[in-house]
DNA sequence: CTGAAAGCGCTTACAG
DNA sequence: CTGAAAGCGCTTACAG
């Protein structure tokens, strides 16, 4: 049993991964120091000749060199990376928002890194210590978030000291917390559904809205009631139902003020589309016709506002733009005051809410 | 305007974040080398006195410490992310998988990164290029890919580089490329719900297929005829339909299928659900009442099924489940083989299949 | 059980 | 314009 001396002379040292090329390679296959090769292949390097340059470029693509991100990133100190924190990707709303993300960060140059959240303030100051470790460029922080007041402290205090480490926090959403933000125009959409309505003939609305306490809730809410009241519309007692968010609490909701049997209803507005396209079928199962006896709008047009019959009048949030800018927020310089960006949310008025008469 | 002599003892070297607390301070702060805080962080390493641990996770927690992640990927060589390739999030049917892959990563102590890739193939390699600079662990492809033999040869080609430099392929999807995959189960699911038609008593199919030609469009038509045939079900001339992979896809092949006046047509089956809504709509505006008169069923399960008067049947691929078997599959060793995980889908029968009479 | 030292793959002043 | 050297923040044999 003796050690065959040939492989004595291997330095023992870390096992790297198999035969990936680096740096050092290209470097001495070129014939150039490393502090060469890294000038060529830095296009913002200023003093190499166009000779090196060239051929060290042409050794690093025959050799399928990739410079390490994170070697890179421990000597520069900066990532090329923003952290997402999603609550639930599925939601066609955080998708779109998502999208415009992973869409600005591939045209800027960064990697986007997800993280899911559960919507609970808890979890997320758990993935944020989590995210931490990688030391992105931003984190956008995406969705709702509901949680208790001391843990809202914490989630402050992690944020908090990320920033201290330079770290940028950007919020794609609502406006609650206290950093830059892209707001996702939601009041004010909420309000310009609202004028429109008014313009079409519409003067007494219901409202169904999630039955949690969200910002993201109570701003449509207050879009709505504000530009209402200030139009002269009615709000009656007990037209403001409260249900959960979805389809059923959609349609729910419709069952209890049908019983309600109130006077002069002409419009349904639900907080979101899933709520409205639930409205409509509860309408139908009681005999009401949506869009000629009644009216009915949805919010965000996410999700199928084309695929009911008739079709759902909505409002376009922009949201894929709100992700979009979120970026652009991490990555120019933050000025002293907080920064929010704020898109013009657009209503589409579609088969469910034709003119009416008078 | 002579230069400060204090400031003239700092070293020069590279600019480092603004106060980020690296192990050196901890090790500090509690009276200990380097190498003992480190090893007293690790909760795998066995020698360390419990009580100098304990100091050391205090100070630790006390200074917000939280490792770098990008040195210690560049001395151990690994990285605790795993690179997730879609091409677009938005599609409801990539968001399921992604939520499997970033639920199941979140649980095995990975981060998820991602990046968009256009559907078209010459996207992938670009992305595929940049990615490896991150040294992720696995790759994970999604979604279909469209392309030529060329792009499709250096996408592998990419891959190849990839995976020789240590790195795992997975594919969550369809089963195109050969690596691991995680296969979503189209052909068997377009069979079973065609046995489960033909037990409720359809005799006589149409088909609506995506108008590209993607191997999922393959496997879900090779589903559905092969076992219609062996059941003795007629596919008529003509009965088969290319549509544009939408609503409106489906509403137009419905109006063309209409046209040909089909005799003994008992059911439409569409390759996605957005494309089955849209056949409903175009019944209805046909004066055909769908369920009653003709069956619908759709596929994947994953748009609003339930929200359509009737509901309709499609098939629950278990895609959140796909997508975190792609994770498991970049965790656990590659057999020389590659590998194959497939789940049962499940056949969900609702309002617009009743049992058809006889 | 603990510490000094070497090394991971890069980048960037500093001298030529 | 180019190279030798130092340094980024870690981890892990190697000696005590």
């Amino acid at each position: 049993m003796t050690t065959d001396p040939a492989t004595d002379d291997q330095p023992p040292g870390i096992r790297t991964r198999p035969s990936t090329v680096t740096l050092r390679d290209v470097a001495d296959a070129a014939g150039v120091s490393k502090a060469s090769a890294s000038r060529a292949l830095d296009p913002r390097s200023q003093y190499v000749s166009p000779e090196l340059r060239a051929r060290v470029m042409e050794t690093a693509r025959r050799l399928g060199y990739r410079p390490n991100a994170s070697a890179r990133a421990t000597t520069t100190g900066a990532t090329a990376m923003v952290a997402v924190l999603v609550s639930d990707i599925r939601d066609p709303y955080n998708a779109e928002i998502v999208h415009g993300v992973i869409e600005q960060a591939g045209a800027s140059g960064l990697v986007a890194t997800f993280a899911g959240t559960d919507h609970a303030i808890d979890d997320e100051v758990r993935v944020v210590r989590m995210m931490r470790s990688l030391r992105p460029h931003a984190m956008i922080l995406t969705g709702a978030r509901s949680g208790s007041t001391v843990s809202r402290t914490s989630l402050e205090e992690e944020l908090a000291r990320y920033t201290q480490e330079g770290g940028r926090v950007v919020i794609a959403g609502d406006d609650e917390l206290p950093f830059d933000t892209a707001v996702v125009p939601r009041r004010r959409g909420a309000s310009a559904l609202v004028a429109d309505l008014f313009r079409l003939g519409y003067r007494s609305p219901a409202l169904i809205r999630p039955d949690h306490d969200s910002a993201a809730a109570r701003e449509w809410e207050d879009g709505i009631v504000e530009t209402a009241r200030s139009l002269g519309m009615r709000i009656e007692y007990g037209a403001v139902v409260r249900a959960p968010m979805s389809r059923d609490g959609g349609y729910d909701a419709v069952r209890s003020l049908v019983e309600q049997r109130h006077e002069g209803l002409d419009v349904v507005l639900a907080a979101t589309d899933a709520m409205a396209i639930g409205a409509m079928s509860a309408m139908r199962d009681a005999g009401l016709s949506p869009g000629t006896e009644i009216g009915v709008a949805g919010f965000d047009d996410v999700v199928g506002t084309e695929d009911v019959t008739p079709t759902l009048t909505s409002v376009d949030l922009a949201l894929a733009r709100v992700g979009a800018a979120a970026v652009e927020l991490a990555l120019t310089e933050s000025a002293a005051d907080r920064r929010r960006v704020e898109f013009e949310p657009r209503v589409i008025l579609r088969g469910t809410t034709p003119a009416r008469h008078g």
